[in-house]
DNA sequence: AACATTATTGGAATAGTTCCAATTCTCACT
DNA sequence: AGTGAGAATTGGAACTATTCCAATAATGTT
């Protein structure tokens, strides 16, 4: 079940984004948070249809660009492959273990965003800033020094 | 015409990979590296064709997989767009500038390179970073100056 | 020249996402 | 509570990007 505080605040982004709170919405929103991965519009769709089994494909994807649009979830997205959904608002970059699939969370400081920013030349606005890495997190002593 | 020392580094890097250097593979790098911008493996096909009209799409494809591979260019996507491709080797994010749908390249500062390094956990093996900026460059206020 | 290996081809298949028209739901206003 | 306008949902078709496949062609090696 959702919190009331959860469930206001969903409410509350989306009308502030002109969007209306309904069931579906919930529910996408609810199963996103439940489980910290990175689930796929597929992955989504397969787990709100537990709690929900008529809801359509269509509508997820409608769901899940509402809620990127209110701001409550961020899209991450690696070279070929379809897009993943992420809930945690926090500044943060993201590892893609190629080993084991996985897609771990890492904090940005403060500082270092906005050093970040402040490569870009002063007339271009960045709206949003995607940092990933690529790689493997399980390599503690067999790493090949590799520079180019 | 490619410059003998373009056809060498090609045949170099390719051989270096375990990979044969063909004609394909040659048009395919030569293109990418004749107008730099950021096509998408379809615009590449298009460019190609006008040299090579019998070039097969699943061709480019293998092609750009294989200056992948041997590192010559690199793959760049953004959120529910196809996977675009860049021949600059230089440490470097990209800013994709909504309104003009252009991509530009940003230099990224050698100890900025490090200091994202190191936000990751000391287990963690990066094998490529990805910076992204997505936002648009003309400056909200009036800019009547125009500059490329 | 013959062979083994690798590359190319066209087309079919797959995956991910979007679109559409019909229906249902919700909210604001009586 | 009833109604109408606008928004959300639905299923399926359409579309786009990419991969797969089996047959053919090219290449480098002996």
């Amino acid at each position: 079940m959702i919190s009331e505080t959860q469930n206001t605040t969903l409410t509350q982004r989306l009308t502030d984004s002109g969007l209306r709170s309904t069931p579906h919405r919930e529910v996408v929103y609810q199963v996103i948070l439940a489980k910290r991965d990175h689930p796929t519009a597929e992955e989504v769709f397969d787990r709100v249809k537990v709690q929900m089994p008529t809801i359509s494909l269509a509508t997820v994807y409608n769901c899940l660009d509402a809620l990127v649009q209110c701001g409550l979830i961020k899209q991450v997205n690696f070279v070929r492959e379809p897009t993943r959904y992420c809930p945690n608002l926090h500044e943060h970059a993201h590892f893609h273990d190629e080993t084991t699939g996985e897609i771990h969370d890492i904090g940005i400081p403060a500082d270092l965003m906005a050093r970040l920013r402040s490569i870009l030349p002063s007339d271009y606005t960045a709206l949003s800033i995607d940092l990933s890495f690529r790689g493997s997190a399980r390599s503690p002593s067999t790493q090949p020094d590799h520079h180019d």
